[in-house]
This record gives C-alpha cells, sequence and structure tokens, in this order.
DNA sequence: GCGACAG
DNA sequence: ATCTTGTCGC
C-alpha cells in the first residue's frame, strides 16, 4: 500500500503529543488513512469474542491519573471471559473532539492484557461519528489493528430530538451528517437513555449495530462496556491507592 | 459575535 | 470524567 511511504507508524497514536497543534496533525494524518484504506471489515460471523473498555480519573495534588479496564465477552455464549485493569498518568487534557490523545494510551494496556486478543472492541467515545471522521474509537482500533466500535452516551455532532426517542429496546434514529449516515442513536435497554453507535474500525456499520443489539444484555451500553464501568467505580480507589505508594 | 462541545 | 442534593419513576 502507499501508505507506508508516508511512515505510518501506529505506536504515534500511542504516545501522548507534545502540543495541541501536533494531536490535530496526527488525527488529521491518520484520518486519511482510515478514509483511504481499503481494508475490508470483519464480518458478525467472525466474531465470537469482543472487549469493551471503559477509564475513570483520579488526581492528587500533582498528577491525574487514568484507570482502565477491558472486559472480553464470548458472544455465543453471552458471558464474560475475563476483565484487566490498566493504570497510567495522564498527561493530555480532556477536548472535546482530542478525547483519543487522552484515553487510548491507557486503554490500550488494558486490552494488551486480554488473552485470547477480541476480535472487535468496544469503546466509550465515538469512531466515525466525529467532526474529522476520527474519534477515539476509530484510533484506538487502529492503533491496535482491530476491528472497533464507537458506543458513545452523547452526541458529538448532529443529531436533533435525540433526547425524544422512544426508551425502548431496538428504537433508533441515524446520526446524518453532509448527507451520511455516520451512526445511529439506539436503545439498549428498556427505560435507558439511548447510545450513539458508529464504526470504528474496519467493521461495517450495518455490523456494528446488530453487535451492538446482540451483545446489549443488562445495561444501556453493550455488556463488556457496562461491565467495564462498573468495575471501575468499584475498584478505583483501591487501584489508586496501588499506584500512589510508589 | 454567541453557543455548543464524546470522556 | 468528577463534584454534588434533592427528587421523580419503576
Amino acid at each position: 500500500m502507499d501508505f507506508m511511504k508516508e511512515n505510518y507508524n501506529r505506536n504515534e497514536l500511542l504516545q501522548y503529543p507534545n502540543s495541541l497543534e501536533q494531536a490535530i496533525g496526527i488525527q488529521k494524518k491518520w484520518a486519511k488513512f482510515v478514509s483511504k484504506e481499503n481494508a475490508p471489515g470483519i464480518e458478525l460471523g467472525d466474531i465470537n469474542l469482543v472487549a469493551g473498555v471503559d477509564l475513570v480519573y483520579l488526581e492528587d495534588d500533582i498528577n491525574e491519573y487514568g484507570f482502565a479496564c477491558a472486559v472480553l465477552w464470548d458472544v455465543k455464549e453471552q458471558q464474560e471471559v475475563s476483565h484487566e485493569f490498566s493504570t497510567g498518568k495522564v498527561e493530555f487534557p480532556y477536548i472535546s473532539g482530542l478525547l483519543a490523545f487522552r484515553e487510548i494510551l491507557i486503554a490500550s494496556k488494558a486490552l494488551e492484557k486480554l488473552s485470547p486478543q477480541p476480535d472487535v472492541l468496544f469503546f466509550d467515545g465515538h469512531g466515525r461519528a466525529h467532526p474529522h471522521r476520527f474519534g477515539a474509537a476509530t484510533a484506538i482500533g487502529v492503533a491496535m489493528n482491530i476491528p472497533s466500535i464507537g458506543v458513545a452516551k452523547k452526541p458529538l455532532i448532529n443529531v436533533h430530538d435525540w433526547k425524544k426517542i422512544e426508551r425502548k429496546v431496538g428504537k433508533t434514529i441515524p446520526i446524518i451528517d453532509e448527507e451520511e449516515t455516520i451512526g445511529y442513536v439506539i436503545v439498549l435497554k428498556d427505560k435507558s437513555s439511548p447510545v450513539f453507535v458508529s464504526v470504528g474500525y474496519r467493521i461495517k456499520l450495518d455490523t456494528a449495530v446488530k453487535l451492538t443489539l446482540t451483545t446489549a444484555k443488562t445495561h444501556k451500553q453493550p455488556e463488556s462496556l457496562g461491565r467495564a464501568h462498573d468495575y471501575l467505580q468499584t475498584q478505583k480507589y483501591d487501584l489508586f491507592n496501588e499506584i500512589i505508594k510508589k
């Protein structure tokens, strides 16, 4: 592929940028990579294991720390296989549109601990439903070279009246930007607010939507993501104490 | 200029 | 994400 000429090193996405300008430049460069790469998307029949990744943050007087949890989920058996945590000092601020640079380094460390590796990963944030079509879910998929799906809890662009969606499982509203359907607002659990699903990397939107619906169980998010969130809320202080002692 | 703005 | 009181619905 002609990308290789342009020094595309996935590791670049797993380092903290030195400046805002650099982050924007990196995002632009990789958005181009994703839009031009012609790798096929993974098919539903080839997906046996998925993983959900989420993060929480805690800070002391000096530093801010991020804690990630990755939950491995068996699609057919509808049960958890295992989960892993990771910890790290956060060195990039939260900036809307640049979430990837704040989160995916630590998130990738939790994912790397999973064995076996998942066929697809869910990330708490947007994928293609992003101003530059390169949300954090896309970034982590590219960085780890694993198909990914973005599942956010709030819109980043364009969805009017999403709050009025009927809170019944399966209800959907397309997310359209510049004539293109870049995702769907979907209710995964009765009486719960919807999630915003979009393609991350190497997966088609319809496949992403189907997988999101089939891996939803008791949470408003895919079960792997909901569990990752719950595990972190339960264990974040223990994880914090561990890193603080060093 | 003003408001909105994933986690 | 985190902070943070009360309150409405199931």
